[in-house]
DNA sequence: TTAGGGTTAG
């Protein structure tokens, strides 16, 4: 047994998972299921031992980014050649990834034991390595994805040590995105003048800086005065990657609004206006949106209307927010004109527009106009996905209205489109709110038996519910059948034993 | 990381 490895954290264990990881069936929600390799002593996976096409390593198909050809497929004579060729460029990048995450393993167990008496650098030199980007981002990758609130301290150490390390290479240069990942382990963990100090390199080393370091900078500011003076310094930096000038507003302007920085997204477009760059139709867009979100929406439709006067045309992101916009203000006929108009200026709308609509409309709470533009969007052709079946079902809850979720639920089985841990959430939420309990227990286990994960959200749901109706043994049941299957342990005491929620 | 859509409760 390695030392370091026993005392590992379950994040530690997860250093060896990761590859695997990549290679298993993640449920449909992004949420992993329980590990069902083999566990050593330690909580660390053994490797190996499992059975099915993606074993043990990252499938070269996913890597590759194309799938093997199916046999027989690609036949005839002239493609014989071609597929000699395509059979011994996967064998050999398979062979590569293979060899690289063997080696990813070793410098992970490496790390894992550096301490007084055993050097880490030391170890690492006598492997002989042949360092390159995807070896350094691999390493990288799987520290970020294995910290945790044990290791939250040590990690980054590790991550650094093995960061300084690789930069000292012959024939390596580490990247922005090196850079970015190294900064991502240090944000994981709270060491925001870590992450200043790495700006502060990649600058002095000439290195472009990118909106993701940028975004994890940002997300550390936890004041507005901080975040503008950021901002203010990505402007004026000549290393930020993005010029002319409008496209690095734009490009701030975008990750405020992954992060839900509205008003700051304002500031900056005023920003923007006094420094005399002109706005494009993304500007427009995320402005809008922001202005949406704020409430502003009498500044949202004069920002609409600006745009036409100079001159700019909406794109299919500006129809979705206006559709949504026109929903959510149960327009329905205005709506109905939009859909129209996008077709004739050839802005042909898609599952993502309708979904859009009836989002809005939903909220709104009209669901006959829901339902018509839901028959209209088949009848156009346009096949409804899990999101907008999740959409309509939401809306039927909201209004109570289960026997129709419920037949849009059974609709979308019978369709082919499975449901997702949104949607079962939904249904669930929705037969609580009208005392079918047994019923939203049940969907507990379909969910499972659909290979659908349930996250904790979906417990929470249902626990809740369920104490809040008097059901205190139900409740307890359901934590019970979460408990033993091993999930979410952490979160066990959120439930608070025994009182209601 | 220059883009789109969905749940809840805390």
């Amino acid at each position: 047994m390695i030392r370091g490895a026993r005392q590992a954290s379950p994040g530690a264990a997860r250093l060896f998972r990761h590859s695997r990881r990549l290679c298993s069936n993640r449920s449909r929600n992004g949420v992993e299921g329980p590990g069902t390799g083999k566990q050593d002593a330690d909580g660390i996976h053994e490797r190996g031992g499992e059975e099915g096409p993606h074993a043990g390593r990252i499938p070269p198909e996913v890597l590759l980014g194309m799938p093997p050809p199916p046999p027989g497929q690609r036949g005839g004579d002239d493609d014989d050649g071609e597929n000699l060729r395509f059979a011994s460029r996967y064998r050999s990048r398979r062979k590569y990834f293979e060899e690289l995450s063997l080696e990813v393993d070793r410098i992970v167990k490496i790390l894992l034991q550096d301490g007084p008496g055993f050097s880490a650098r030391q170890a690492l030199d006598e492997m002989n390595l042949r360092v390159s980007n995807e070896l350094v981002r691999e390493v990288l990758s799987r520290i970020v994805v294995s910290v945790d609130s044990v290791n939250r301290e040590r990690f980054p150490r590790l991550a650094y040590k093995f960061f300084l390390w690789a930069g000292q290479q012959e024939g390596y240069h580490h990247s922005t995105g090196m850079y970015n990942l190294v900064m991502k382990v240090f944000a994981q963990c709270g060491e925001v003048k870590a992450m200043w100090r790495l700006l502060e390199e990649m600058t002095e080393n000439g290195l472009s800086i990118s909106a993701r370091t940028f975004h994890l900078l940002i997300c550390t500011c936890g004041q507005a005065g901080l975040r503008r003076r950021l901002v203010e310094r990505f402007i004026k930096s000549s290393s930020f990657n993005y010029r002319p000038f409008r496209n690095s507003f734009n490009a701030i302007l975008h990750t405020l609004l992954t992060i839900e920085q509205y008003s700051l997204i304002e500031w900056v477009h005023q920003k923007m206006l006094m420094e005399g760059h002109s706005p494009d139709v993304l500007t427009y867009n995320i402005v809008m949106r922001a202005k949406y979100m704020l409430g502003k929406l009498d500044q949202f439709h004069r920002l609409l209307d600006e745009m036409g006067k100079n001159g700019l045309t909406p794109d299919l992101h500006t129809y979705n927010i206006l559709l949504h916009v026109l929903g959510k203000g149960d327009k329905p006929l205005a709506a109905l004109n939009l859909l129209n108009y996008m077709s004739d200026v050839g802005c042909v709308p898609s599952v993502l527009h309708f979904t859009n609509l009836i989002d809005g409309l939903s909220r709104a709470g009209n669901l006959e106009a829901c339902k018509y533009f839901f028959d209209e969007m088949m009848k156009k052709g346009c096949e409804p996905d899990v999101v907008c079946y999740t959409v309509m079902i939401t809306g039927y809850v909201a209004a109570a209205e289960l026997e129709e979720a419920q037949k849009l639920f059974d609709d979308m089985l019978v369709r082919g489109k499975l449901p997702n841990v949104y949607t079962y959430n939904t249904m669930i939420r929705g037969l609580c709110i009208v005392g079918e309990f047994d019923k939203a227990c049940s969907m507990l286990k379909d969910m499972d038996l659909r290979g659908c994960t349930p996250n904790f959200s979906v417990y929470s749901t249902l626990v809740c519910r369920l104490r809040n109706a008097g059901k205190d043994a139900e409740a307890n049941n359901v934590i019970k059948y979460m408990a033993n299957k091993g999930q979410y342990l952490h979160l066990l005491s959120r439930f608070g034993g025994y009182r209601r929620c």
